[in-house]
DNA sequence: CCAATATTGCTATGGAGTTTACGAAGTACG
DNA sequence: CGTACTTCGTAAACTCCATAGCAATATTGG
């Protein structure tokens, strides 16, 4: 079918398939002696031993000295996966705020930056903001831009292949934007950018409410609604990007569903229109009258458009995250019943549980997946970090 | 993350490895040269020799001896894929009809066995019919039924894990079939049961208009409207099996969409409701105003679901397929200038060329995948064939 | 202190691929 | 018609990798 290479194995190669297979079984495992990687991997001990050595020697692996054992024999060395050999770095630049997380390559956040930022900030601001947060966050880190082996920064609205939002961007004077660029001269690693929603669902996947499942749709909600779609195990951006972006259909009404809770009677002059929805979740809570029907008639849209997702898609777990998953109490039991009148086969409603750090923990998790890409194809010789 | 067994690669496995890669080069390529295969692998020529040698004597190649030379120097020897050492069925159960086809493992259709049967048969019948085509396809192709290593059956409506439409069927009494259990008698390798629309996706990626396409939303247009979805290359099923089933949310109205066609005022009463479309369509060719009234509201409702699809997974193309793609020529058009109201990127829109037959190639291609999936996971020792 | 047990390190063995080399089989050309 | 040239087929030597088995070593328990 293909006219591409096909890769024969060679003999080297068969040593770093089986150095890669190794790293792999020590990611994820607590230190792990030679005769339990052998165990794991079906290769000979001996095999195991000169890899390990080997992977210690190239900065992949530690040795962990055995201390007090607690079983019988002589107490075996263990080694541990290197994972401060390398780091990623994960940033969301939303309307209101940005925010940087630094991990090592076992996903562990090592340090936090974050600023608020007005909603209306021409992209000149927003872009200073973005460098001095990211350059914060690397010098308290104790880490320089070479330390970083990928970045991933998340945007509101479908970025295309090339990282841009040239379709559509709620951000002002974003459109024309090349972040990717931009970013380009601060680092030598890859760097990607990517839609929110679609990050958060990476997110919800890798540390939130549906890590058992491989079919996932992520309803991101809020003042703007949008959706990140996980297909056998692996997030599917489209063809050109633009996947899960099926609020713009008029017919199924995601536009204007959050407008039934901005727009409710009886909301006191003194809330700001931001915090209107969550004046409403409260009332409703109280039983408030209007501040009920306001938040039936949102379910009854946001329903709409995500029983478009499920028909289309079938997956196994709808995640209803976004700023509203705090008021998921609510919403998750009538948008369940919506969604059983509507769909064929009905999946589970869940509730985010990772808040408002979702975005950029997926981008976390976008940066170590380009990691393993690169690590699993152009392999261990070269050390992944810089690209030039 | 997982702990399931990370394989290491021992040597003998790294012969299959290769030998699998050549199996892979041969079967793309017209009968090679062992020079040309070492040159595609990357394996030295003597490796390629004796991997060449063992694969001819355990019936995966062939010899080609040299005829007359073009090329200075001495004639080479070719070997080419043994497509031949196999076979698959592939069957459309269909409301009208069912279709066998049997293939070689390169795809080439050898033999085709076709038989109209009523609407309103019932399950007995129908599964006796399809007992009696497959027995006549397997006789006259010269074949039993142990030479067939995969076996593919497209039905109509959502079809689940274990092979079975308990969701929802057109077909009467076909919710409680369990077609696979059925056929398991009869066939010692594995079968499985898909969905009609997806099936035909498959072929209109393999043989048809979108062989160039990785994300492709293939519509089934007939009497009923169904979809099957390709996305990064694979067709996905969902989490039950019933991805694609759009047209259960009323919103979009593709239950509604041919009854424009049927009930449009003007068809004779000498034509029988299932040829009303084709003369719909006939009589647009010719100006009728109501037929094109009526095909105007049939696109309309066609893009609304299709909308829903191209904005969900914002495929490269989308394919018009089914009985009505013959009247192509008139929808597509103003569907894609529909969709192009509708989405936010628009896809390409083409029209089938595979006709009638595509759900049979379909289940075609899907026997000959199992067959791929199990020779490169199990391996060439075994022959593919009876799992028991 | 000694026996039991498990790990580590070492050496011999065998399989697979590569390199090198040479005979074989055909073509091109004087 | 014969020689030079090209390419193929195959064998031998070599390298690399994993395995198997054994000796050495370190720890626990009696």
């Amino acid at each position: 079918m293909t006219d591409q290479v096909i890769a024969g194995v060679d003999l080297s190669r068969l040593r770093e398939l089986n150095s890669l297979t190794v790293v792999r079984a020590l990611r994820d495992q607590p230190p792990t002696t030679v005769t339990e990687l052998a165990a794991l991997t079906g290769l000979s001990r001996p095999a195991v031993d000169v890899i390990a050595q080997g992977l210690v020697g190239s900065g992949w692996a530690k040795v962990v000295e055995p201390g007090a054992s607690s079983t019988v024999g002589r107490p075996a060395r263990r080694y541990r996966f290197n994972a401060t050999a390398g780091h990623v770095l994960g940033v969301d630049v939303g309307g209101h705020k940005i925010l940087a997380l630094i991990a090592d390559l076992d996903g562990n956040v090592v340090h936090t930056a974050r600023r608020s930022i007005g909603a209306d900030a021409d992209p000149g601001e927003r872009l200073a903001a973005l460098d001095e947060i990211i350059a914060t966050a690397l010098r308290e880190a104790g880490k320089t831009a070479h330390d970083i082996w990928a970045v991933t920064v998340g945007v509101t609205g479908p970025v295309d292949a090339t990282g841009r939002t040239t379709l559509f961007t709620p951000l002002p004077g974003w459109q024309t934007v090349d972040l990717a660029a931009h970013l380009k001269d601060r680092f030598a690693c890859p760097i990607v950018v990517e839609n929110d929603c679609k990050l958060a669902a990476l997110a919800e996947r890798w540390l939130g409410v549906a890590r058992d499942a491989d079919d996932i749709v992520f309803l991101l909600a809020g003042m703007r609604m949008g959706a990140g779609l996980i297909i056998d195990g692996t997030l599917r951006r489209g063809y050109g990007g633009a996947a899960g972006e099926i609020g713009a259909l008029k017919a199924l009404r995601w536009l204007a569903a959050p407008g039934h809770l901005q727009n409710c009677p009886g909301v006191p002059a003194s809330v700001s229109p931001d915090d209107a929805a969550a004046w409403v979740f409260n009332a409703a809570r109280d039983g408030n009258r209007d501040a009920r029907t306001a938040l039936n008639r949102y379910v009854k849209d946001v329903a709409l458009g995500a029983a478009a997702l499920v028909l289309a898609l079938d997956p196994q777990v709808v995640v209803f995250g976004g700023g509203f998953s705090r008021s998921a109490d609510l919403v998750l039991e009538p948008l369940s019943r919506e969604l059983a009148k509507l769909c064929l086969r009905v999946p589970e409603v869940r509730a985010s549980t990772l808040g408002a750090d979702s975005v950029a923990l997926g981008a976390l998790r976008l940066a170590l997946i380009e990691v393993d890409q690169r690590l699993f194809s152009v392999g261990l010789s070269a050390p992944v970090a810089p690209r030039r």
